[in-house]
DNA sequence: TGCGGCTATTG
DNA sequence: CACAATAGCCGCAG
């Protein structure tokens, strides 16, 4: 048994010290937690309490470079709000999903993951359950119970009370850390995949660090050009709800002056839509704009009601109340990031940061003084696609700076219909066009297509899968349906797609917070991040330097990824004074 | 009040 | 019956 040191420190220097004095080097694991006014860490030979703010870890961070287990984002977000923005953690939630699959990563399922323990039957802290508590026996003041589930009250947020808690606490997520990482090398095929799902862990929880920056800073927002583009859109601010209801009516009215009055007919309804279109002749399945755009000749209401859509689209969900409610005083539109959602392991980002309307992003700018660099990378996902599948012919494609011309000469075909059919095989489509090209893939890429079908297979078998980062795909059946079949076919072309979406996702990542990380001495703040684009914030006499830096990180992150596929990953970086700016 | 369906936007 | 996501509004069940 090694004997645990119990030390404590005031600063940041006798944290440091405590550090060395328990033998800890860049690198080497680091456990956190902090709460207001309390700061407890842990490493394999100590647990140190802090009496201090958590400020001093910027500095500790600084000098020793440790990686940072923490629990989740809540402890992200409360270093980023106390001003510590730390190099590098193991991020306890994002390695449990990259491990286990699923997305929820609470401490309890995270600890009983860890644990081989059913998350299950760990108990709660609802009332029915203190007795529960009260039997359960053991030390309440040790967060572990006999039966080695976490107490309930503990991960309730019993740590925060004293510095000892929380040390005791970041022992526990020292624990899980060093159990997670023997289960990826456990799990790993061989020593690449161990190097490889390790790095992906190690990007995916400095990506979790980066969306807790994304969520505090938020993207510069021009408020007054974001006025302007609403007002020609939907009109002016209404004063009160009376202006905002008239103004509605104003707005369904170009529609409805087609009609007698009184119809009684409500746009927003989709029922009611069709009525409508039916009195004027037109019958439609649905009223999707890509069915009605080809009617807009049959009747001018068709092209008023799509015209109304797009308004009330702006009016409803981008309009005034969602810049009042996500644009700061400061100017910055901010929502909540994910650093990886449930299916794939994509970015995601609430208040519109992620389908902003292609004519509102002219109100997205660079701070005077500053400008944009906006990159973008070029068909990630055929690219991935050669990589992860190691196929020769596709990787050779690589080569062109548009990989559909050479797929197109390799298959004989037009470049829009080679592109069809590249995507169709990612997507699993089956029925049109597609299908004939997609024979033609199959003999021209057969590594590649193989990838695909063999993925497709597992996930219509209901086998789970792992990406080539490591990321666990986990297959949801459901069994005894009438639509087993259909659910089955749906799983094929979800795990056919997420096998490559997925890598994609861990390429863009490993790119963005390497530019994180090296990007941060010139002033630069990453400020948006869509999924093969990455807009970065830069002083102006920086930006070329920032073009460069962003370059060398793509190059670098790929290598990192994938040190010998021989895929080219091609990037448009452009320098702009607004998101809207055409590339180039 | 919660949820599925429909629709729109984005990559 | 082409993949992923967020988000609003409607109708309907409870």
């Amino acid at each position: 048994m090694t004997v645990v040191l119990h030390l404590s420190a005031t600063d940041a220097a006798g944290l440091a010290a405590a550090l060395r004095e328990a033998g800890t080097g860049r690198g080497d694991l680091v456990a956190v937690a902090v709460a207001d006014g309390v700061l407890g860490l842990a490493t394999k030979r100590a647990r140190i309490t802090a009496v201090t703010g958590s400020e001093v870890l910027a500095a500790v961070d600084l000098e020793m470079r440790p990686r940072w287990v923490v629990w989740d984002g809540g402890t992200v977000r409360a270093l980023v709000a106390g001003g510590v923005r730390l190099a590098t953690c193991w991020h306890l939630a994002a390695a449990h999903r990259l491990v286990h699959g699923g997305w929820r990563a609470e401490p309890q399922r995270v600890w009983c993951a860890a644990n081989g323990l059913d998350h299950h039957a760990a108990p709660t802290l609802g009332q029915l359950d203190l007795l529960a508590i009260a039997t359960t026996g053991g030390d309440p003041d040790v967060p572990v119970q006999p039966d080695g589930f976490l107490r309930p009250e503990w991960v309730d947020g019993a740590w925060r009370r004293s510095p000892e808690a929380a040390a005791a606490w970041a022992g526990l997520a020292l624990d899980v850390a060093l159990r997670q990482r023997v289960m990826i090398e456990a799990e790993a095929p061989a020593d690449m995949e161990r190097r490889r799902w390790l790095a992906t862990t190690h990007a995916e929880s400095a990506a979790e660090l980066l969306c807790g920056e994304l969520e505090a800073d938020g993207l510069p927002v021009d408020p007054a050009i974001a006025a302007r583009l609403l007002h020609d859109a939907i009109g002016p601010q209404p004063v009160d709800d009376a202006a905002a209801a008239a103004a509605r009516a104003d707005l369904d009215a170009m529609v409805l002056r087609h009609l007698p009055p009184g119809s009684g007919i409500d746009l927003r309804n989709p029922a009611d839509v069709k009525t409508l279109l039916r009195r004027t002749g037109i019958d439609v399945p649905d009223t999707r704009a890509r069915r009605l755009e080809a009617l807009r000749a049959d009747h001018p209401i068709v092209d008023d009601l799509l015209r109304w859509r797009k308004a009330d689209r702006i009016a409803s969900t981008f309009g005034y109340g969602w810049l009042a409610q996500h644009v700061g005083e400061d100017g910055r539109l901010r929502g909540e990031w994910a650093a990886s959602d449930g299916a794939a392991g994509r970015m995601t980002a609430g208040a519109g940061l992620h389908n902003l309307p292609a004519e509102l992003r002219p109100m997205v700018c660079a701070e005077p003084g500053h400008v944009f660099v906006r990159a973008d990378l070029g068909q990630i996902e055929p690219r991935v696609l050669a990589a992860v599948s190691g196929d020769a012919a596709l990787t050779a494609a690589t080569a062109d700076d548009d990989l559909y011309l050479p797929v197109a000469r390799r298959l004989g075909v037009e470049r829009a219909v080679a592109k069809v059919a590249v995507l169709a095989a990612m997507y699993g489509q089956t029925s049109g066009t597609a299908g004939q090209a997609l024979r033609g893939m199959q003999a021209a890429y057969p590594t590649a297509i193989g990838y695909l079908a063999d993925a497709a297979a597992a996930g219509e078998a209901g086998r789970p899968l792992r990406t080539f980062g490591g990321r666990r795909l986990r297959m949801y059946s459901i069994d005894g349906a009438a639509d087993h079949r259909a659910a089955a076919a749906g799983r094929g072309r979800y795990a056919r797609n997420a096998m490559v979406q997925g890598a994609a996702a861990e390429l863009f990542k490993m790119w963005a917070v390497t530019v994180r990380a090296r990007g941060g001495e010139m002033g630069m703040e990453v400020v948006l991040c869509l999924h093969d684009e990455l807009l970065l914030h830069v002083p102006l006499d920086r930006a070329d330097d920032a073009v460069a830096l962003t370059r060398d990180c793509l190059a670098e992150a790929a290598h990192r990824w994938h040190p010998t596929s021989g895929v080219r990953f091609v990037a448009d970086i452009s320098v702009v004074r607004s998101w809207a700016d055409a590339k180039g």
